[in-house]
DNA sequence: TATACTTAAATTAACGTTAATGTAAAACGC
DNA sequence: GCGTTTTACATTAACGTTAATTTAAGTATA
């Protein structure tokens, strides 16, 4: 054992090769006869070579670091689809940085990506939309970005999500076989798209079936961290029988909510939420939601940053997953 | 705009300094005049400069990085405490990078030890306990470590922990005077110190009132993952009245049972967790559990470890924090 | 006024690796 | 057997920054 790191100089002197071949050996390059690549692979295991990323990194221009972005890294959902991303990522070797927004409009901003910039990060997936001026930044300094869970073929970034009015318009229907008249819907703040997209998918199934929809019975957040007492309370005094939320996280509140005021779920009101995160945080709560294929969903986002990663100009990608129901005991 | 990156060498140029005049005026260092100082960060700004930190990090040694280290990134209580450590390293400009251990054993083991190494991490905080080697190494290689919520004393490491015997004292105590007297616990694998301190908490208030606990009536998983129906089942069979979880996840999947199996919590049996992940995790189920001021451990973590990155040879930190019963409606 | 000290900069070197290029010997083709 | 290609390595340079050292000019001191 050696008194300091053993460096590919120490892996060398003693192979009697130079820094330049050690390196290409141990990376399985070309021009490398296979004794010496086996040889030198074995010295540096028994010399408990370890390789230095930093370095590595400075002079090949990649990190293998990804980054990810989200407002709130203890959200549940985020952290669900962060796992699964990350069980991908260790496959190829790559590392994983966390970054968060700063202010409080839980959007992806020039401040963060430049933090990554900074860091010469390889990839970026993004839970936020991306301010205009980080979209320009991403094209001029070619860095290759994943909306996740958004649409971004508007701004020209590459998105992976979910048919957001599929999963309102089965939710729509579940609803009203139960005989639901009167739904109310909680949704994220009004310029958040696949929001409004599932309010869409509501709305369309009950007008079909001849069920109108009033705009009072949709509310929107102001802030995502606001709490649901207000918008809760507006919709009981409208009666409404069922409340569809953006998603589970916002649907718990509902029902605490619901509970503390005294009303049964689902027999007094019926609660839906969206992204089942039931199936990977065993919470007793059993919510009837929007599954929305999560592990399709982050290999197909990490694939399509892997293409922009190795092509930075292959084409604009967009690929809307399936939603599905999933029925359980809040409605 | 430029079409390609600017670096210190630009700035130097149009500033008419060297590279290293213009790195130690952004980086406020000594020997810069005031005007050359004001110059230069004025000039670094309008020219839209970011700085390298790969470069730098080979350089200096310092990656700003922190590394952590979970078995399990979507465990909510690990996510809570992220959340909190990131938003106090963020005030430092610390960027966090995630590790998750390969075995399945939840041991912080070499292989992920090397990959921070790798890194060049500054500094580690493990939910994890190392291995034996992952010990050695970090002497070795003189790697600031903290362990978050086990004892590392024994094993020569710094740690910031919760007062498990107290929590598990508090437990006993409130379900003894709610008239339970046959009491289940449901721990962590036998090896997990920390699980053993809360039964061993429980087992002294019930002895002190007389209640003896037989042994049968602790369960210990074999790994983390493994379901809970066997030993709810068994504990069903011993006809407990309370159930006593190692953490709220746990207890979460108990009452998820328990339901199954057609018992009313808490009326027919009250259900304990630990952790207080409701503090932050808003689901609607009203768990009574013990708190274990996060914010306070988190703080203390971060600060231990801070000590440790500035004097590698100061003396060895234990910190035990005070743990709080939280009673809601579960037991 | 000569000498020591201080200030603010320049110069030089280094961090550990990989890319680009060069080269000598071996293998090949006809 | 001569030129050509291939193989396997060495040499050199570079990535962008910061640390260590040096220098020139200015200021203070005797």
């Amino acid at each position: 054992m050696a008194d300091r790191r053993i460096l590919l100089k120490d892996i060398a002197e003693k192979a009697g090769l130079t820094i330049n071949t050690v390196s290409r050996a141990l990376k399985n390059k070309s021009d490398i006869s296979v004794g010496t690549r086996e040889y030198v692979q074995k010295l540096a295991l028994e010399m408990g070579y370890i390789p230095d990323v930093v370095a590595s990194s400075l002079r090949s221009g990649y990190t293998k670091t990804i980054g990810i972005m989200f407002d709130n890294i203890s959200n549940p959902y985020y952290m669900i689809m962060t796992e699964l991303i990350h069980n991908e990522l260790k496959k190829d070797d790559y590392d994983m940085m966390i970054f968060t927004s700063s202010g409080e409009n839980a959007q992806f901003d020039l401040e963060s990506f430049n933090k990554m910039v900074s860091r010469r990060i390889d990839g970026i997936i993004t839970f936020l939309k991306p301010t205009p001026d980080v979209v320009r930044a991403v094209h001029i300094n070619k860095i290759p970005l994943v909306i996740l869970g958004r649409e971004g073929d508007d701004i020209g970034i590459d998105s992976v999500y979910t048919n957001d009015f599929e999963g309102g318009y089965q939710i729509g229907k579940h609803l009203a076989k139960q005989g639901h008249k009167k739904i109310g819907y909680i949704g994220a703040p009004q310029d958040i798209l696949c929001s409004l997209k599932r309010l869409e998918g509501l709305r369309t199934y009950l007008d079909e079936q001849g069920i109108t929809m009033p705009v009072a019975q949709s509310k929107f957040l102001k802030h995502y961290d606001l709490n649901l007492v207000k918008p809760v309370d507006e919709l009981l005094d409208q009666k409404v029988s069922a409340i569809f939320c953006f998603n589970d996280t916002m649907a718990y509140e509902v029902i605490t909510h619901l509970k503390n005021r005294g009303y049964k779920v689902p027999e007094d009101i019926a609660v839906c939420g969206y992204d089942n995160i039931e199936e990977h945080l065993k919470v007793p709560v059993e919510l009837t939601t929007i599954d929305t294929h999560k592990e399709e969903l982050t290999r197909k986002t990490i694939q399509t940053l892997k293409t922009r990663m190795h092509h930075f100009d292959s084409p604009l990608v967009k690929l809307v997953n399936e939603a599905k129901i999933v029925i359980r005991k809040t409605a």
